[in-house]
DNA sequence: CATATAGAGGATAAAAACATCTTTTAATAT
DNA sequence: ATATTAAAAGATGTTTTTATCCTCTATATG
């Protein structure tokens, strides 16, 4: 449903969003470790993210990575879309083009709209909502 | 969620469930075309299906694939599980271990119950049942 | 029994995903 | 200015997934 790439790539801008702030930038290397993928892998995946801005870096002595309060709005849809492009989120489970809610394909009902309202809730949920949901205890780090 | 192999599977049977019977086997090239898979590729995934018995093979002038009444009444999840393991129906969205109902990680409650929802659905789902509903006209073919 | 048919099985190849390494560029502090 | 720090960029390597090919084996039919 979601590619290991972007999977890392949530996980870390979770991280930033959590501990990080433009006075406290992050190393990529000290990412890798806490979220738990290979640190060569995630300092490509941030250069990306960072092109893309979905995370803030900085050069040089004192610089690193942190999320902008701008930043913390991004939907995570965005990331998503970043890293898989529709090649994940297509709707239909078995990847039918002519699949839709009033020509379902015979798998259809069994996600049924579910699917539909994955995607809505990526549209709709930002990292700063996810971070929310974490100072709140409904959710939980490290990731 | 799940892999082409899985897709391409699924789509095999489908078609045989609905156009063949003991007495009307179909050859492997003559699948190919109509769920648009290569030729190659589903006579080898038809091979394993066979052997594990949610398809029925027989050699020689005459032979092919089709689907017993038995064969029919195999759960979805059968072949999701054969062919991707667990691979890909772990429940969280970020691969994480320790994430659960009671520990949600962050991105949980965007799928929520759902995914459950799905797979107890391939549990609960058979081939004889897409299609019947196939028949019923609530779903379609061509996959 | 000979022969043609059609799946079974193993080997191989191509593509995509995942991961690492090395060099370059930019920024800061001294 | 210079040295040092740390990200950017590009090249390279590995593994997994997807796809193809070739030979072997079983069976029906004349």
């Amino acid at each position: 449903m979601l590619s290991n790439t972007t999977k890392y790539a949530l996980k870390a801008v979770l991280y930033l969003a959590v501990h990080s702030s433009m006075e406290r930038k992050i190393l990529a290397k000290d990412i890798s470790k806490p979220i738990n993928v290979p640190q060569a892998y995630i300092a490509k995946l941030l250069q990306e993210l960072s092109r893309n801005h979905i995370v803030t870096s900085v050069k040089g002595p004192g610089g690193g990575f942190f999320l902008s309060a701008q930043n913390k709005r991004t939907p995570l849809i965005a990331i998503v879309d970043i890293l898989d492009g529709d090649k994940r989120l297509n709707s239909c489970m078995l990847s039918l083009s002519a699949c839709n809610e009033n020509h379902p394909c015979p798998l259809h009902k069994l996600v049924g709209q579910t699917k539909l309202n994955f995607i809505k809730n990526l549209e709709e949920t930002t990292i700063a909502d996810l971070v929310e949901d974490i100072d709140a205890q409904r959710s939980f780090l490290p990731v």
